[in-house]
DNA sequence: TTGTAAAGGTCAAAGAAAGTCAAAGTCAAA
DNA sequence: TTTGACTTTGACTTTCTTTGACCTTTACAA
């Protein structure tokens, strides 16, 4: 287990029972025996809107982070999902908002799967990378729409 | 025997007892004292979903490869079609087999329009239309396999 | 009012994996 | 003997992570 994902572990475990932490990067970083700017990492790559986050700091003396849970009106996320991807996605960005879809129970493990595996890279092996994410994307639009078709 | 066979039986070891692995690939290919991208050769041309098999894998640090294995007996039905299925398949010929799926209550409403909307033409509308049957092949099985995952 | 220390932010380079692809090699069957 | 499927190899690519130098903002004391 690289440290990114420790890291990540540790500021889930802190959102267990909260909605909402503040933590201190320096000190947090300090705990953990890395660099500072590594949280940044850890933040900008997992803990951002895709998958429900909000992230917001201070700087200054008696700066901190504040990481909180983003809740959704059911009805209209998954269009907000549709909409927000463009002509093309990556792998990476679906994962997100999987993630994100599934935390609010507007997907289960199963169907969570299964748009998993038709957008995977694996399937677009021999098309030119530009492509892929074009193709991706339609796929993954068609997938969210036809959750919402009555 | 030669190395990719060398190479797939000790994978087939490794899966003996349980459904799951994760091996690092440079790793594995200096154990093996094998160029690294011989395990990926392996991979593709013996653990492919036909056999039964879903490969993932992460990139960069601390990346790795997990390999998982589909139970047959349980399933055997959707690994029937999944075998059925060759390189390339029609939109028309997939619809068929969700019908049947339907049919046999293997899979739900939902989880078939899922499968349709990603395997849709409409998603494919720029490719030429040689590679369109090869990517739609491709993704049908893959989400096939993921729906017996586990 | 201003200077300074104490936060956090940004970015790019280096490192650490895995993926791709095409050329070359092997070998058995026609 | 040729052909074609399968294998082996290695150069190059893509993705993700780690690190550190330098930047910006803020609170507070002088």
């Amino acid at each position: 287990m690289n440290l990114s994902n420790a890291i990540a572990q540790m500021i889930y475990d802190m959102l267990e029972d909260k909605s909402e932490i503040e933590i201190q990067r320096n000190i947090l970083a300090q705990d953990l025996g890395c660099v500072p700017s590594q949280i940044n990492y850890v933040l900008s790559s997992r803990f951002t809107p895709e998958r429900g986050y909000i992230v917001e700091s201070r700087r200054g003396g008696g700066g901190c982070i504040r990481i909180s849970r983003i809740s959704y009106d059911k009805n209209s996320l998954i269009m907000d999902v549709v909409s927000s991807v463009g002509s093309g996605v990556s792998e990476a960005t679906v994962k997100n908002h999987i993630v994100n879809l599934i935390y609010h129970e507007l997907i289960d493990e199963i169907q969570a799967r299964l748009i998993l595996s038709a957008t995977n890279d694996i399937n677009f092996r021999n098309l030119p990378y530009n492509i892929r994410d074009v193709i991706r994307a339609s796929i993954f639009k068609q997938m969210l729409l036809s959750l919402i078709k009555e």
